[in-house]
DNA sequence: AGATGAACATGATGTTCATCA
DNA sequence: TGATGAACATCATGTTCATCT
């Protein structure tokens, strides 16, 4: 008895109280979806999705993107390589790959039910409201 | 040239960044339109908010539903009323109603196309991620 | 006890600074 | 100068306290 403490961690992790996600969490799951797909470092992931969210206006800044890929590497998520960057000046850079193929899903998973339910939450407003 | 301070001003009521809204301004949309329905005072709007979104997990707190009710005062779109209330103990209850219907139709106005970019961010986020 | 409100505390996020290559 | 990261500041929100009926 008593809600998993485990799991009442977890909720406060996406939000406060049930209202909308959190950025942190929304930032966590396009991180490991582009980590997926290229080999990035981090400004690199910021440029990618700050071009995505251009037309929504939605522009996040880089130092939320690094704590989030190193909240991502503490949960096993992601894992961290140092890479010598090409050209004339030769510059350490990190890039993330997927660390445990597990935890992404199971990550996801958690953020689709999540990303679902906010949506549900502004539908609900826009019905209620307009 | 310099895009308008008071435009700035308002989006950085409505969100930070251009992430999604918040919580205050969510409560904003939905305490205008229920004061537009019935009578109600401060904690009744929240019990009438909290019952709405049961089933989303979404229960926001008292002081902020306070707050809320004292921006929309401040701002001209609500009035206060104060009214003894029935029953056993005459307790003095603050009703809000309706004061300026022009304001109000410009705050929906503004929710509703910001309800909307954020809609459209959750549902770019799902297609992105899954 | 129910209602209102303010004071205070916390935590998420944004801004600035430091360091390295 | 670009990249990484930490330190620090701010502000939205949540918790607690005070007052009144």
């Amino acid at each position: 008895m008593a809600v998993n403490a485990t799991e009442e961690k977890a909720k406060r992790e996406l939000h406060s109280r049930g209202y909308l996600l959190k950025q942190r969490a929304f930032l966590k799951v396009y991180l490991i979806t582009l980590a997926e797909k290229k080999r990035l470092y981090g400004l690199q992931f910021l440029d990618e999705i700050r071009e995505n969210f251009r037309s929504y206006g939605y522009r996040p800044v880089h130092s939320e993107i690094y704590k989030a890929l190193h909240e991502l590497v503490d949960e096993g998520i992601l894992k961290r390589i140092k890479i010598k960057k090409e050209g004339a000046k030769f510059q350490e850079v990190v890039i993330y790959q997927i660390h445990n193929m597990d935890e992404v899903r199971r990550y996801k998973k958690l953020l689709l039910v999540e990303l679902e339910r906010c949506r549900g939450l502004l539908d609900r407003a826009l019905r209620d409201n307009f």
